[in-house]
DNA sequence: CAAAATAAGTCAACATTACTGTCATATTTT
DNA sequence: AAAATATGACAGTAATGTTGACTTATTTTG
């Protein structure tokens, strides 16, 4: 929380540039992969969050992800008949539906998360430590602080 | 650069949410202004990198947005018919046009960057100089090798 | 100079991923 | 019993991307 001194523009639109290549070239990463099973980048973040989050209920999916239910009904559907996702009615209330990866869901979100892994991986090993500390402030600090609780580094929610 | 300990699991994937929370945080944050002027995310990438390489062509554009011509010529057409974007024929090479913002786009690409800035700014004060410097360190090199060059943090290129 | 390459524009068809609104059903809470 | 919640389904729309094909100028090259 130090006193800086203002930044220069110049400044702030590079730090607008980085966010803004840096998660496109990120993000391609993994689609070649998706393309094989007829999926897109829709399909990928529920196997992630899905996985981050075993058990999560639907509703809590849709508020990680801030889609309409609409909206992830059909990757998800799409995901649940084609056996990558499990679907059970919970016991406790039975009006949720909890969702969980099966094997082959699984196995599908390992080769992702790898494949985008090596090169988050390989830019921190480039970039040390420290960068890496200060990458994760900053990042942090740019989400909402409503996101800033609910993003899965804290405890998994499954509400 | 000096050798890490491997990353755990946990580090990687709280970096993958980081960067996708962030993001979309950060883009969420201009579509308001878009919308009153009827304008989406790709009208605003097209004003941002004009603004940031004035008399730049069509194709270079193309290659630093990477989205095909078909794409790009929807909404800088509608740009340019709407007198966001000033199209000029090049006078070195007259197949090229030049695209420069006029002062009604100069004054929009303002509004844009100012209330994406404030965030961007507010984070940096609130991580401090050395956190800032590791944000665009590892930033960098999650990004392409070719995009690196590319990127507007060094010369702008109008080719 | 003629041929080839480049820059730009246009038309059409299509896919993905969002959105809105509406309605139905089952279950739990009040 | 009524209200709220969780899910699912159907219909229509919009933004943004894709591919493919074709045209017109202009410049470069052999």
């Amino acid at each position: 929380m130090q006193t800086e001194q203002a930044l220069s523009e110049e400044d702030l639109r590079q730090a607008l540039e980085l966010l803004f290549f840096a998660y496109r070239d990120f993000t391609g990463e993994a689609d070649d992969l998706l393309e094989g099973f007829g999926f897109g980048r829709a399909h990928h973040r529920v196997i992630y969050f899905v996985h981050r989050n075993p058990s999560i209920s639907v509703n809590g999916l849709l508020r990680i992800l801030k889609i309409t239910k609409q909206s992830l009904s059909r990757v998800l559907g799409q995901l649940v008949r084609e056996g990558f996702i499990d679907q059970k009615t919970d016991a406790q209330d039975r009006r949720r539906r909890t969702l969980t990866l099966t094997d082959k869901g699984g196995e599908l979100e390992a080769r992702l998360t790898k494949c985008q892994g090596v090169r988050i991986q390989q830019a921190f090993e480039a970039s040390g430590k420290e960068a890496v500390k200060g990458y994760k402030k900053v990042l942090s600090e740019i989400i909402n602080a409503e996101d800033r609780k609910r993003y899965t580094g804290g405890a998994p929610h499954t509400d």
